[in-house]
DNA sequence: GTGGTCTAGACCACC
DNA sequence: GTGGTCTAGACCACA
């Protein structure tokens, strides 16, 4: 992983990293996930940076903390990712889209038989 | 003009720029464009990192060059611009995109009612 | 290797170098051309002199790379060698010779005998 | 005039110069040609260059010198020119061409029509 | 190792 | 002034 966004702070790229994880079941609910150090070290990335990451987390309720053992993954951890992911989709990344869909004439159905294409591909793959 | 996106080289980056304002219609067909130590010094890039970018729109017929006199755009630039920008959305853009509404669960059609109120701000905005 | 041919630059030089060898099978199709340093220090010239020439062979179809690998001659590369070197020579050394033969009254037709015996030479010293 | 093939020495260059000239009928026979002095400023050489040239083209039949006056085009120098150059286009620039002619699978015939339509682009700037 | 990009600075030809 | 070429040297990603 790589931190290069500029105007995104690291330990948000880090939430998204989490939280794709999570709506893509690869850290499923209740399950205990990497300690604060693991991911540091993981990410080459300062533990200060993680702890921050997994306090918004908390926030957001798509993790928990049990103290003295680790942060795990809430029973609606799915659902409150996908929400987050979602606003943060909708402020980031869909306004730079649109402004290249709007300046190639494209619009939404245009993109039907890609994304569909796409979609098989990716479970071929998954596979 | 910042360059931060990691995987596209900065000249690539220019040609973007370039043709976003051929499509606009703010540098129009026949229009002299700025000289290649110009646009160097507004982007804060060395010139032969533009130089490149002009070499590479003059083999797409964008552009083209007067010897001793500068670069214009040429007449059917729009279109040339727009099959770049467009093969160019298509093989980066999308993927990412598709990833995020896949993740999401998004289908194309959900960006529609977004997409219209996009194109009204922007059109606002211009008037 | 010698570059002196004024008006001509190095790079389109050593693209004419590359580009005989190809027609003349010596390195055919789908063999691994020199690396574009290796190729630097042969002709004592500066890398990115090659790294030119050898984008300039790519955009022609004459050879295309493997990244971390290598530059490989491509399967129609004679083919797309021969179309280059013959506009070539039509735009940069036939005028030369028109003016010689306009000037010295001399018609095609009196270098049939001398062009023969070139070839029966060239076919000699190849055997 | 720029002196740059190399294997050729500048004398020799300006030999083919005054030929040329003479040829065209620039410099027809028994005109004054410009003085030693003169030609070397004017090509920017040293003049005992240019004297090696005259000397040279004395030799051959070209011109002639009356002392105290200057050198004056012979009257047979048109044929005595002509078969200076020829010899000379004959051993240095044929090889040449029909080295790329060979590679390029092109016979004298080939260069019939391009050759007509160079006569006839050359007499219509001549008027 | 390989290709690819970028900078800094030089020089040339053309206008 | 313009574009165009070249060198020297650096750094990166890929394999």
């Amino acid at each position: 992983m790589q931190f290069y966004e500029k105007g995104q702070p690291i330990y948000l790229q880090i939430a998204d990293y989490v939280c794709e994880r999570v709506l893509q079941n690869t850290w499923e609910p209740g399950r205990k996930i990497p300690s604060v150090r693991e991911l540091a070290v993981q990410l080459a990335v300062n533990p200060n940076t993680v702890m921050r990451t997994y306090d918004f987390l908390k926030q957001l309720g798509v993790i928990y903390d049990k103290r003295g053992i680790g942060y795990f993954v809430t029973d609606d951890a799915i659902e409150k990712a996908r929400i987050y992911l979602k606003e943060d989709f909708m402020n980031r990344e869909l306004p730079i889209l649109f402004r290249s869909m709007y300046l190639l004439g494209l619009e939404p159905e245009d993109l039907k038989s890609d994304f569909n294409f796409y979609k098989q591909q990716y479970n071929e793959n998954k596979q």
